[in-house]
RNA sequence: CAGCUGGACCGGACGGUCGCUCGUCGCGAGACGGGAGGAAAGUCCGAACUCCGCAGAGCAGUGUGCCGGAUAACGUCCGGGAGGCCGGGUUCAAGCCCGGCCGACGGAAAGUGCCACAGAAAACAUACCGCCCCGGCCGCAAGGCCGAGGUAAGGGUGAAAAGGUGCGGUAAGAGCGCACCGCCGCCGCAGUAAUGCAGCGGGCAGGGCAAACCCCACACGGAGCAAGACCAAAUAGGGAGGGAGCCUCGGGUUCGCUCGGGGCAGGUGCCGGCUCGGCGCGUCACAACCUCCGGGUAGGUCGCUUGAGCUCCGCAGCAAUGCGUGGCCCAGAGGAAUGACCGUCCUGCGGUAGCAAUACCGCAGACAGAAUUCGGCUUACAGGUCCGGCUGCCAC
RNA sequence: GGCGCGGUACCCAAGUGGUAAGGGAGAGGUCUGCAAAACCUUUAUACGUCGGUUCGAUUCCGACCCGCGCCU
């Protein structure tokens, strides 16, 4: 447990420069066609509780997050906690990645009872490799 | 008070910081307000709505099936009645009475079909063992054997074998006779009806299965919001027109045109500001190319949430429910919002302290997530509240 | 979201109101120097679950559970 984790009264990470984090529509991956070829053509990366899918884009310089919970995963209740927990954990890491990429996040069954500060952690992890292989091209 | 059981209901509360989504306001930044369920689930029924089909009727098919009511409708709901199970009381017994629970329950004297095994016999009934009588033979006798009959009480088989109980009766038996119960027919009374009750007559017709085919009555066109409507890129393809002249003679004509002969003109697309030039095509026809039109994919918009709506009170009704007045607006996403973290409290369990009330610490708080919208059914569900029934214990 | 199919042994798979085929696999044997193939023999185990109708249900009826497909 590093001391950044999360502070007693919940107010802002340090990690979420700029005090609020937001995560609106237009960041979020939402055409189906757009997944199909993060799948087809993106790099892939592991993570304790997920697995990320990347691909560098071309003129759109956003960068763009989408979830895929399939119905293995359990019922419409625990594939909808999955994904809101995705999402909380991604918009409190902050869309910092400046670079044009698409990202899709398969989480594991294991996400649901996952402590939360180690599910920041993975997600910290996987977005400063996607920086790293696609920052600089 | 405890256990079992039937029904109705709640299903964590309040607050803070950050975020998502919809609405309203605002030029904007943003502000304010709304934001999962009793099952949102399974998709098992019924409707609304939309498109397609359709003269009418019938057949086929599917579904429903005691009676009455409720409802937009239903396979749902409410009330009632046959029937079944359990407990208690009563009777010699069958049975009857009381209470509780269940309750897919039309027709088997319209027809067809199926009832394995066992059993003598399983559907125009039969006679294996047995019981009884008569005749003959054997035997001292008890009785045994053979033959002709009577019988449906008893045994045995089966899920099911020509009503049940009791008394009488008889050679033995049998509705053979009687009483009660059941059954069939007729009639009466009560009830809207299912049905119930009473009387009279008949000793008694008759197996089961229709969640087998079927018959009868009633209902039903098919698909589904991914229905359907509108806008509409790129690419490919479709249609129409231009491209594709003028004069004259003759023939045909539905008077729009068309066919044939002769003469004259030299066109058009791209490159380019224009000319020259180059390249391609064309010169009577399926050209290139240009313009327009329609279908339609990706995508977008609508359908999309005010509705057989919720609710207070009053009235009608046993009830389901209906009527009236007033009040309320209560999610609308679309790779799909309703979340993350924290604090205080609540409930349960465990531990520690304490005689105890209680205090502190830790853990836990079900089933489950709207997707066009309603009415039901079914299934899942920690814990808790209220009302009723039965049993046991304690107190009065 | 809507609509439509199907669950029979370890696998494939027929079937019907009373007894549940068949094939492969498995086991044992023959053959072989040893195996494979072939041939012979063979056991045990199964009607998704729970109710109902029926004397009797894998079959008929209903409700659940699981799997698959189509519409985009």
């Amino acid at each position: 447990m590093s001391g950044d984790a999360i502070l007693p009264n919940g107010s802002a990470d340090p990690s979420s420069v700029g005090g609020r984090a937001k995560f609106p529509r237009s960041s979020r991956l939402l055409r189906h066609a757009d997944f199909e070829r993060v799948y087809k053509e993106g790099r892939r990366h592991f993570a304790a509780h997920m697995t990320v899918f990347y691909l560098r884009r071309g003129d759109p310089a956003r960068l763009r997050v989408g979830f895929t919970v399939g119905r293995g995963l359990g019922g419409a209740v625990e594939r909808n906690r999955m994904k809101r927990r995705l999402r909380e954990a991604v918009r409190l890491y902050g869309v910092v990645v400046d670079a044009p990429v698409d990202v899709v996040i398969n989480p594991k069954k294991s996400l649901l009872t996952a402590d939360f500060a180690d599910l920041r952690k993975d997600i910290k992890r996987a977005f400063e490799v996607i920086e790293k292989s696609v920052g600089k091209p």
